[in-house]
DNA sequence: GTTGAGCGTT
């Protein structure tokens, strides 16, 4: 069962592939990775999107990545709500 | 700097 994480206060510099480096590290297999931008401006808005294949994968990664540095940024990991 | 989109009319 896939399962999609929330990954909040992302610095403006990590895009899609570092969050999907840092996401896959330690084995886990990310099935997607989306750093958000505005349509807009297209800045970072400092927030993004990942998708594991299993959820205790993304459970693992939750617990692992929640709290630790990454560019800089402190990140904040929960399951991600629907898209509205 | 904190929860995604666009098509097209549910």
């Amino acid at each position: 069962m896939a399962k999609k994480l929330y990954v909040g206060n992302l610095s403006y510099n990590t895009d899609d592939a570092s969050l999907e480096a840092a996401f896959s590290a330690d084995g886990r297999s990310v099935l997607s990775a989306r750093v958000i931008t505005d349509r807009d401006t297209g800045r970072s808005r400092g927030f993004g999107f990942v998708e594991f294949d299993d959820d205790g994968e993304a459970q693992s990664a939750m617990e692992a990545m929640d709290g630790q540095d990454l560019d800089g940024r402190t990140l904040r990991v929960n399951e991600a709500n629907d898209r509205r």
